[in-house]
DNA sequence: GTTTTTCCTTGATCTTGGTCAAGGAAATCC
DNA sequence: GGATTTCCTTGACCAAGATCAAGGAAAAAC
């Protein structure tokens, strides 16, 4: 999940189809070869997974900023799961051949830096699954989500509340913990001293306390 | 950590500069800019985190058929890891301008497809790292070494008895688990008859069992 | 504004897997 | 060959986090 503030890079500039697609409206479906891939401007695509007794599970969703099936693309591969719009959506959409088949340097690239960012990011996912608790996890998410942290962390104290990007069990299941110890660990950071929680927002009291905790 | 059969694709030829590295040989620093990325046909390559403090943690080792650094490569980054010659290499080394200003597409074909790849390895092992546990994922794993169920798994019985490719601490550490829990999780797995040890050997004795267990 | 859902929180309990410590088996080195 | 080191196994214990169940809060629907 890279984002650009949806605003795509001047190297695909004329290539790509926009699209609006309507909430409800099934993108991709599972097994499909994987022909096409999107960068979502706006809405929310929902990744769900059908398993053979005919269940659904949710793997992730799509948002702003997002590309979607990139991966697969370039793999040559089919998609793993099927795609829903889950909010109305207005995506680029890239075929296989208009990228492949494109000489221009600058187009292959772009989507190297992209699959290449994304094997970093993963990476460093799963170092954190495996090297951090739950607890640590999160510590990390919250420092990364805080603006203050991001700049550079100057004071002391941070007086500056944000909401949270998502639900919270959403942000649970891309953490790897479920609801239940995501809430447990908040309360346990807020009884701290270290955040302070308000409703739907949250407000980290030391960047710096929160990180060394 | 795709395997050629330590065979390079056509699309490189005359890329790529031949090298022999001696055991020992620091191949690059941590934090240094990645500007060349391996291909490993022989030999063995350990990559070590230098933490602040002085201490080395060994994250992975490269072996043939493995590439090194191509994702950093390609995302413009530095090496967060030093990488030193555990065993003596046969490497083909590329450089970033050789690939990145070569206008043939095949080339960036090639990379394309190698990174997508590994994003969807990647991908998997965060799954498999979050939906399941211990005992699953090295059932997993078994089953993916063992020849006879890539074939497809025709008996009921497999008498294929095959070598751990790894010692077994390094194993356990890809799947995210302790050495003790590696070891008694094949002991149970030994106790219900799924499977055969033998020194440094293992043999599945149903792979169909193994998998359903 | 009330009802209904959905989402979040909290507590009690249990399972998994990690840690620590010690013994045993291989491999390596003289 | 014996000695040493490295690697693996096993047991006892502990802690982190999952699960189950129930209550509360917020949002959506009417």
């Amino acid at each position: 999940m890279e984002s650009f503030g949806t605003v795509l890079p001047a190297a695909l500039k004329g290539l790509g189809k926009r699209r609006s697609l309507p909430t409800g409206m099934l993108l991709f479906l599972q097994d499909e070869p994987a022909e096409n891939c999107y960068y979502v401007e706006a809405g929310e695509i929902a990744l769900r997974l059908l398993s053979p007794t005919g269940s659904e599970v949710e793997l992730t969703k799509i948002t702003a900023g997002d590309w979607c099936a990139e991966a697969l693309l370039f793999a040559e591969s089919t998609y793993p799961a099927q795609a829903i719009v889950t909010q109305a959506c207005q995506v680029v959409q890239f075929h296989r051949d208009e990228i492949l088949k494109n000489s221009n340097s600058e187009v292959s690239s772009f989507f190297l830096g992209l699959l290449a960012r994304k094997c970093l990011r993963l990476n460093k996912r799963i170092e954190q699954l495996t090297t951090l608790g739950a607890r640590d996890r999160l510590v990390q998410y919250l420092l990364k989500l805080c603006p203050s942290h991001s700049a550079g962390c100057p004071g002391k104290l941070t007086n500056c509340r944000f909401p949270f990007p998502k639900k919270k069990r959403e942000i649970a299941q891309e953490l790897g913990i479920t609801p239940e110890t995501f809430s447990r660990v908040l309360r346990q950071l807020e009884d701290e001293n270290l955040i302070q929680l308000e409703g739907t927002s949250i407000q980290v009291i030391s960047c710096e306390r929160l990180q060394q905790s």
